[in-house]
DNA sequence: CTGTTAGCGCCTTCAT
DNA sequence: ATGAAGGCGCTAACAG
């Protein structure tokens, strides 16, 4: 009765017909081969009954896809990243695909050890997050010819899709914010320089300054890591600067937490004393010691997008077409920015 | 020159030597089978130029070994979870294995579907955090033999090992925090009710009282889920009932959210209006408007454990003897509880 | 409508 | 010190 079937093999002598004809019904294709409804009715009771699946693996190598998925990400347990993880496994599930997870600590080596593993273990494509500045590994990666997407950011020059925030409008709205609340000294504590994600909100940054008539103070612009560290470095060394900045827009959620740190360390309130805008929205932003205004990223959307440009990809065999796709973020204002001009400060999030 | 190597065969063939001797060599396997040093250099050269890596598909299918763990969590965006999966990954691929990861949705459905999708994909093992309630499935797969660990929780009944924190201690040690402050109407706010993580949190909370000679009162144990919402509606509950608690003991950081929620709405201050210590510390716990005593589980700890052992029971064909592992969590005393003696409030965390 | 055969890439006997 | 052959479980090509 309880019989362990370990094959088509075995499932098939079990029910006098050839592991094809087991196969066939299996998969779905009893129709195309007109086979009898009785023989597949009987099929899928035994399969059932003997809770057969077919061996994935042994799949793979005959049809040279694994239905896996690589995803790299720098650091699983950012809440960015572990939200985007989340609806990307889903996404890639609902198509029958699964996800192996690997992190690259940040660390530029291992994510270029983690590409050639994935590309070992035969994944049908990849969602990349990279990480630091070099794309060398990348490049000759791409070599491969194994499906691939960047999230997160976009690789100038280099033939990957991407699929990242529009992080030049996400800084510009927050920085306009600061404005319209009558700042005008506004820090930038920005990320590793040079990429994309941090070089599009520096711009974003700057040109709003521009575009109001405000000076670009480049002392103003502080820092090299998404960080907490580089979050409180930067602002005890701008507090003990001469001239003072009335605002702080935090590039990253953990730069935001070292200036918190930083600003509960020497005594400050916000935003009484400092006004605080930070890149990434998170649960618990409502219920800090101010509820935090932010620049939110639509994850849910980003990862369905890569998921989505990945998966035609791998069915078209390859790249349909070079994409960067820019996701537009949301400002979420609460009450972490203080207004100079003591009168109502305005949602300014729909102008633009 | 930059030519394409696809298998062990070609690569055998450039070398004019046979595939196994191929095998051998890049397998570590030269000194037991003598082959001469000429060739072993030869071969690993060879396989260097032209970036070869063997197909770890035919691999895993003529070994019937995948070198693949996996990871089934009820939501990777939890930041709990999120830093176990980080922890498992890294110490995971340190031993040569990579994860599969699979969100469960917090969906007993789904997570049965997961353990036969894994199961056909031939991992060499799982880590589960289960969900819900019922254990019928996961004693339905334990029948595969696939070797198995539990975290989080433990599964009284079944045949798998686990790795959870000491619940019990836990609450104990933030109940007898409230106590040692002078409170004495302390509400716990529960999750999923009959699964060994509740429940000992739970007794943890009444012993504590018990051995402190306060009453039990059972309408101050309330609630029936770890997600924000149970949070944030047991909270109102609480507040409108005829003899309010000074005190909120929430066993999840996402109930305590719904708490800061409800507290807030009603205009009341943590810790003034009302304390409240947390399961789960986070890294914004120390931002929040009043920093947050919590419960720390030690991830990576769980992590580390859980990986080990499921590595042992690979290795060694199976459950090598059922353990209970439970890590001792670690009471975070920040400044959420308020002190109802007007003295000051000693650390107890060295007690017990 | 169904079956036979061959081979995906690898590793392990068995042979030399 | 090295090879040849077989087979892991599956499915597509080629019969009928």
């Amino acid at each position: 009765m309880d019989q362990t079937v370990r094959n088509i093999k075995e499932l098939a002598a079990l029910l006098n017909i050839s592991p094809t004809t087991v196969s066939r019904v299996l998969n779905g294709k009893a129709d195309d081969y007109r086979i009898s409804p009785a023989t597949t009715k009987k099929v899928l009771d035994a399969a059932r009954e003997f809770n057969y699946h077919p061996n994935r693996i042994a799949r793979g190598l005959r049809l040279e896809k694994t239905e896996t998925i690589g995803l790299i990400v720098p650091d699983i347990a950012n809440p960015f990243f572990a939200h985007v993880a989340k609806t990307i496994e889903f996404e890639a599930r609902r198509n029958g695909y699964s996800i192996i997870l690997c992190d690259s600590l940040d660390d530029i080596e291992t994510e270029s050890e983690l590409l050639k593993l994935l590309a070992g273990r035969k994944v049908d494509g990849i969602i990349l997050a990279p990480v630091g500045t070099g794309t060398g590994h990348i490049s000759e990666f791409l070599k491969r010819e194994i499906p691939s997407v960047v999230i997160d950011r976009y690789l100038p020059g280099l033939d990957i899709p991407s699929v990242s925030t529009d992080n030049y409008t996400g800084a510009y709205l927050a920085t306009e914010h600061f404005i319209a609340a009558g700042h005008s000294r506004i820090a930038c504590i920005q990320g590793i320089n040079g990429i994309s994600v941090n070089t599009d909100r520096v711009d974003g940054y700057r040109d709003a300054l521009k575009n109001h008539n405000l000076t670009v103070d480049n002392s103003m612009i502080a820092g090299d890591d998404f960080g907490e560290k580089n979050g409180y470095d930067q602002t005890v060394r701008l507090l003990g600067s001469e001239c003072r900045p009335t605002a702080i827009l935090a590039l990253s959620n953990l730069i935001s937490l070292g200036v918190m740190r930083a600003l509960s360390e020497a005594g400050l309130k916000i935003p009484d004393d400092m006004s605080l805008v930070s890149f990434d929205d998170q649960p618990y932003s409502a219920f800090l010691a101010s509820p935090m205004t932010t620049v939110e990223q639509m994850k849910e959307e980003i990862a369905r997008e890569a998921v989505q440009i990945l998966l035609e990809n791998i069915n078209s065999g390859r790249s349909a077409g070079k994409v960067n796709k820019k996701i537009m973020p949301e400002l979420i204002i609460r009450n972490s920015v203080k207004n100079m001009r003591k009168i109502p400060v305005r949602d300014h999030s729909s102008h633009l």
